[in-house]
RNA sequence: GGGCGGUUAGCUCAGUUGGUUAGAGCGCUACGUUGACAUCGUAGAGGUCAUUGGUUCGAAUCCAUUACCGCCCA
């Protein structure tokens, strides 16, 4: 017979099935299936990462969705891999190479990239092994690298289409520029720090009024080298006479015009702004409007250029501090304050970014956002939350230009080559015939170049007639669900619709959900400064995988935060080891029953026990569905908890230790019908908790050895058997146990359990339902000695009572004197009464309500009424007794 | 500066179309080794639903206002 042992061992079970569910190709997803589809892809880890708790949050809800899909029915197909990183990754090999010296720079571009392929092949799977261990049911027979050939091939064609139809453009653009990487950095790429600086006040000298000056507040007087104006706001009456003419820039006596511009903020500094077209995005973007001419002042190692005369060379920070001395000199500079302001800062290496003006290479967004903008709207993809859809619409409709060139050597090489001779320009995805008379363009394609068109590329797209006859994409695209963090909603999930749309004509997906940002306990970002990000491995290793997994759903409200302690993985792991023990308990007794002859199988029919636990069942399969569905995550988990914690073990489990002493002759029966209860249970859990589902799922019943829970039904919702009447039964029932427990307690009666109660009943209907429950009552309220009446006993100053609805419990009491305590909470408990009937007198006394309200609201107010006239009446009865 | 959220028990959060004496988990208090489970059981205490005003017979729920917090964009 089987038998669950004592505890649960989930560092074995999780290792076993782990490596079974690999081996035998468990979650291997066949095309030519004759099942619907169900498919996602997963978001591709950074190759150079390592699992944080996010990720167990995304890859658990997208476990929980294939799961129960592939339970129920679907033919699943989940695509796991990993991008290439450009800037990280080529940054953890430069960071090897500095620690013996040498730079990329040392190496040709060829061995440079093979040193970090060789890196990639010895560290970068360490993400998806730990994805591993979360007990993922990817497809791992598809995983795919941004990298790989066909993705490269998919990379190309879309670029050099996207040229050929004139989206592609190298233009001069103010750039984000890492001087440390020597690359640009999209928006994204950058955070905000805030920073303690100077705002120094420069003079400018009008031409036009000799010895008068027009003075500027400016952050960077270094970049007074490629002012082209000086611009006041138009409303601004202080300078209305300067607009239009011209001040000359010290230093480089450059003679510039005053331009006015609302852009320009009245109250700001002196309210007059130097224009540096080529340093600055804002100054940029003025400066076209007006015509201006962009002066670049730097190299290409970010020092300054000829242009700032005896300052060529410097760096920034260098020649901030001697522009500010040679100022002072002149007498130009009026002062300098302290100024706190946000400074960006590269991501990845942490420098200051510089503002510069570069030849980059840019997508149009404006012509693909429109559809994209359009199947969002239209409802062809659903976000979840659904307010996440005006932050795309907002961004969508404000579309930039994408930068895609990145000044690396890690990733996809831009397929352009300039010919030697004549500059000429060539553009495939194979190079010129004649390559020894071109050169190809250096740089790179950002990352999410080759991301964007992951839901598509991981199935073998390759922009060629053969995608006709693709069977992976037939069946799986598009894909279903995309599970992500909010954050990358323009970078990733934006640009993969604007792809979809534009190579596949369809969208990638049909659900975004994007999940909680998860936060320590005190509300705090993860962040390895503060070292309070738990390591997920080591969660693991504690508690176990589906006690974190758990855990984190349970946690996770739709569209809020996530406040994650270690600690709160409690949770899970109490509720695996309650299922553990309930299973336990069940197996132990079929084994008791079946070995011992006083028991039989004679048929049972269903009881109000039965009917009850099954109306329950289904309206738990019917909360997971609805919840599921709906993308409530922790509402799906809670309606697990509730009801296998409340309804099964509390009570289902505790009436049948006495069901079974009551009908031995049946007791087999009643056992295999809680056991097969009880592994619906298991299959409900298994999307969430899925290496001790499998575990006990195995030691149910023997001869399951080359099965898979993975693979079994989910239990099938039955609305004919949801009864709401049955379940407000079972709700008195447990209204009556509770309520002789609570009498118990409160006489101080607790422990004792030959007591003897009375329950007296308003209406012979009750008397049915009472019979039903006797014994169970007396079981579960501790009580020796239960007897029914219509009448109040005639002894009754000898009990201590407790009025509910139909019902007056009577518990006799050897001691009949109440404590103080006792009747002041009577006395307490008969004005809260009062209170409340009051409020609802003076409801039903009002003529708007009674003519506004519904008849049901009245009815219903009516019925609470009677209800607490007949409480309070009880109530003082009583306390007239003890008084 | 613009946009989007949030504010309910000590903590974290439910409360889906307005009608509950406002719920759960954790924590807290008391009691408890009754056939699985102390990673447990039983019972209990704890809230003027951020402010102010409005709509309504009726507001935690709808509208407006203020305050504070968070996120995104500039």
């Amino acid at each position: 017979m089987n038998e669950l042992p004592a505890k649960y061992n989930f560092i074995e079970a999780e290792i076993k099935w782990r490596h079974i569910w690999e081996d035998k190709e468990v979650y291997k997803a066949n095309p030519q299936s004759k099942k619907p589809k169900y498919s996602i892809v997963i978001p591709p880890p950074n190759v150079t990462g390592i699992l944080h708790i996010g990720h167990i949050l995304n890859n658990t809800i997208q476990d929980i969705y294939c799961r129960w899909k592939r339970m129920s029915g679907f033919e699943v197909c989940w695509v796991p891999g990993t991008d290439h990183a450009g800037i990280s990754t080529q940054m953890m090999v430069e960071k090897e190479l500095a620690k013996s010296g040498k730079t990329k720079y040392d190496y040709s571009r060829e061995e440079f990239l093979k040193k970090i392929w060789e890196w990639k092949e010895k560290h970068g799977g360490i993400i998806l092994e730990q994805l591993r261990k979360l007990g993922v049911s990817v497809d791992w027979t598809k995983e795919r690298f941004t990298l790989d050939d066909g993705l490269s091939k998919a990379v190309k064609e879309v670029f050099v289409d996207l040229y050929k139809k004139g989206l592609v453009y190298k233009g001069k653009r103010i750039i984000n520029y890492d001087p440390v990487s020597k690359t640009a950095l999209s928006d994204d790429e950058i955070v905000y720090r805030e920073e303690k600086d100077k705002l120094y006040f420069i003079k400018y000298e009008l031409i036009e009024f000799p010895g008068e000056y027009l003075t500027v507040a400016t952050t960077r007087p270094e970049t007074m080298f490629g002012d082209t104006a000086v611009a006041v706001n138009p409303e601004d009456n202080r300078y209305k006479k300067y607009i239009n003419k011209q001040v000359r820039v010290p230093l480089v006596n450059r003679i510039v015009p005053v331009i006015a511009d609302k852009y320009v903020d009245i109250s700001f500094g002196t309210g007059a702004l130097k224009i540096t077209p080529g340093h600055d995005v804002n100054d940029y973007e003025v400066g076209a409007n007006h015509n201006l001419e962009q002066i670049n002042i730097l190299d290409g190692n970010c020092n300054l250029n000829e242009i700032a005369g005896d300052l060529c060379g410097f760096d920034i920070s260098t020649s901030r501090i001697k522009t500010v001395e040679k100022l002072k000199e002149i007498g130009l500079l009026l002062k300098a304050e302290d100024y706190t302001h946000n400074v960006g800062i590269a991501d990845r290496s942490r420098a200051v970014i510089e503002p510069l003006l570069s030849d980059q290479w840019f997508v149009n967004m404006k012509k693909m956002a429109e559809p994209a903008l359009k199947a969002v709207n239209k409802g062809k993809i659903k976000f979840h939350p659904e307010r996440y859809v005006k932050v795309y619409n907002h961004w969508m409709e404000n579309i930039r230009d994408w930068c895609i060139s990145r000044q690396l050597w890690w990733g996809h090489q831009i397929p352009i080559w300039y010919n030697n001779l004549t500059g000429e320009i060539y553009c495939e995805t194979t190079p010129p015939a004649d390559a020894e008379n071109w050169t190809q363009d250096p740089d790179v394609l950002d990352t999410w170049f080759s991301s964007w068109l992951w839901p598509f590329s991981v199935f073998g797209w390759d922009n060629s007639e053969d995608d006709k006859n693709n069977e992976l994409l037939k069946a799986f695209y598009p894909t279903d669900l995309l599970s992500t963090a909010a954050d990358i909603i323009f970078l990733w999930v934006a640009r993969m619709i604007m792809s979809g749309l534009e190579y596949m004509k369809d969208v990638p997906f049909k659900d975004v959900y994007f999940h909680s940002i998860i936060r320590d306990g005190k509300g705090r970002k993860m962040s390895k400064t503060l070292g309070n990000s738990p390591d997920p491995l080591v969660v693991m290793d504690k508690y176990g995988t589906d006690a974190l997994r758990f855990t984190l759903i349970y946690l996770a409200p739709l569209g809020n935060d996530v406040l994650f302690d270690e600690e709160k993985t409690e949770i899970g792991r109490n509720f695996v080891t309650k299922i553990w023990n309930a299973g336990r308990f069940l197996l132990m007794n079929k084994s008791k029953i079946e070995s011992d002859t006083k028991y039989s199988d004679n048929e049972v029919s269903n009881d109000i026990i039965d009917e009850w636990i099954e109306s329950r069942l289904n309206t738990t399969l019917k909360e997971i569905e609805i919840n599921l569905r709906d993308f409530r995550l922790n509402e799906y988990t809670k309606s697990l908890y509730n009801f296998i914690w409340n309804d099964f073990c509390d009570w289902y489990i505790e009436i049948l230790k006495n069901k079974i002493d009551l009908n031995e002759k049946s007791a087999i029966n009643i056992i295999d019908r809680a056991i097969s209860l009880y592994e619906k249970i298991i299959k409900l859990v298994h999307p969430a908790m899925p290496y001790m589902s499998e575990e006990i799922w195995h030691l149910i019943k023997d001869g399951r050895e080359d099965l898979t829970i993975s693979n079994q039904e989910f239990p099938i919702l039955n609305e004919n058997q949801i009864k709401p009447e049955s379940e407000s039964e079972f709700e008195i029932f447990k209204e009556l146990v509770t309520g002789i427990r609570n009498l118990k307690t409160d006489n101080n009666l607790g422990k004792k359990k030959d007591v003897k109660v009375i329950i007296k009943y308003n209406s012979d209907l009750k008397i049915n339902f009472l019979n039903i429950f006797e014994a169970y009552i007396k079981k579960l309220a501790g009580i020796g000695e239960l007897k029914f009446s219509s009448e109040v006993p005639d002894d009754k100053d000898s009990y201590a009572s407790k009025i509910f609805t139909g019902f007056e419990l009577f518990l006799h009491l050897e001691n009949v004197e109440l404590d103080e305590k006792q009747i002041n909470k009577y006395i307490s408990d008969l004005k809260n009464l009062e209170n409340y009937l009051s409020s609802l007198e003076k409801k039903l006394s009002n003529q708007n309500f009674l003519q506004k309200a519904s008849e049901q609201v009245i009815t219903s107010e009516k019925q609470k009424k009677s209800d607490t006239l007949e409480k309070i009446e009880k109530l003082k009865e009583i306390i007239g007794l003890r008084k």
